[in-house]
DNA sequence: ATACTGTTAAACATCAGACCATCTATTTCA
DNA sequence: TGAAATAGATGGTCTGATGTTTAACAGTAT
């Protein structure tokens, strides 16, 4: 006797359908899902169910939850594997160095993949976002969520959405961890100087180089961090 | 007036809560969990609350839910960020790939790590492992959990604890969607060789050749099976 | 006209109680 | 003694009620 598959929790049932739709175009990245009641009623199932599974995608970050307005379809470049608000309580100290090394061996990886695998639109879409990076700088306007943005749109440039989904995570739980960067006028200068190098390493298909740009970048961009910390922490005192 | 942050959700409290118990030592991996009543009154929230933390907590691999008996905190070395069977159903062919791809990548860096790290009980651990294996071997036991048991301590010798749940994750969504390798006994026989060579390296130390060793395993295991599939696959013809 | 304010409706958050399915352990009976 | 029946605990699901948050609208004062 077949439909042995019939033994999932019927969140997980809604889970699947719900993504699945989301794959074959029904649901759009940003729209907002029925309410509960209208999926109560379309499932045929109680609302325990429901909010299960909704939950379920908000951790999974599929979803955006907002009380009084609804549950938004997160999109695409802001999914991560996890809400990143979800874990970053359960992450301590310790892991969070381990993220730092994570990432610091896994976005060169990354950058040499993007290297390969770019497209023309990937390739507009960072130079875009560069530029806009530019006109911030010079008007003195915050740019934190850009300089992420940088390294996630490299991430989609190598066309490995589960690598992209992992920084996203990284990224997201490290910047709910840490204290924000202070916008040190010399070290976005710094940051964006070295964040075109290696637009320009990736346009030209350089794996290699792409790469070992992307090697230095980090560590480079972890030591000043330090400095800077170390520095206002001496400030303090 | 500070006090902004006390914004959460309940259910967030309660996975907080309970994850610093865990870490504090109040509940031991592999013991039960209150039940759903017992946290209600611990907590004086109900059920709806209590069940939403415990399905967090579920999905993020931190506890696994068992129908009728209880809810369980995992054992350290089955702890993975999501829990490969609330994922699985969510990955797709082209996922799939992604995640063979990143294995290709990360597991090398790993084994490294590894070498550069592991300390004599890591490596203790391992080689009970093989001597269980080699035993299998000989009496035709099946050995695909232990295989996979040995990546994952190779992981856990690298004492990065994210990269050691980021594998499980990989490694668990991977079987839960391919179908298992058939137990073909040459295979089976190089593998093992294969595995004693890494760890030989990994015992000396030698990160560079551990590095290389894991690169070519893993390629040359999935091109093995590949082979295997497509042979079984004409066979069906 | 503009800006502020109160109301209302929709949507999610939480609680409470009920019933079902499954598993464990115990009791019961042959 | 051993197998079957049973009771209790536990998670899974449904339902109804109430609280909070948000957006949108309408009304009022400037």
């Amino acid at each position: 006797m077949p439909d042995q598959i019939t033994k999932r929790n019927i969140s997980e049932m809604i889970v699947a359908k719900i993504v699945r739709s989301i794959e074959q175009g029904d649901f759009i990245p940003g729209s907002r899902l029925p309410s509960e009641s209208a999926l109560m009623e379309r499932f045929q199932v109680g609302r325990s169910s429901v909010r299960e599974a909704m939950q379920a995608l908000s951790i999974m970050g599929v979803v955006t939850i907002r009380p009084g307005q609804g549950t938004f379809i997160r999109a695409d470049s802001k999914a991560a594997f996890f809400a990143p608000e979800v874990l970053a309580p359960l992450v301590d100290e310790e892991v969070t160095q381990n993220l730092a090394e994570a990432r610091e061996v896994l976005e060169p990886i990354i950058a040499e993949l993007a290297a390969k695998r770019a497209t023309t639109d990937d390739l507009c879409q960072i130079q875009e976002l560069l530029y806009t990076c530019e006109r911030h700088l010079k008007i003195n306007e915050p740019l934190y969520e850009l300089s992420a943005e940088f390294h996630l749109l490299i991430a989609q440039a190598s066309h490995n959405i589960f690598f992209l989904r992992l920084l996203q995570s990284i990224i997201g739980i490290m910047a709910a961890r840490g204290a924000r960067i202070e916008e040190n006028r010399a070290f976005l200068q710094w940051e964006l100087e070295s964040h075109i190098e290696l637009f320009l390493a990736i346009s030209a298909g350089d794996g290699l180089k792409s790469k070992e740009l992307m090697t230095t970048h980090i560590q480079s961009s972890a030591m000043r961090y330090l400095d800077m910390r170390r520095e206002s922490e001496e400030i303090d005192r």
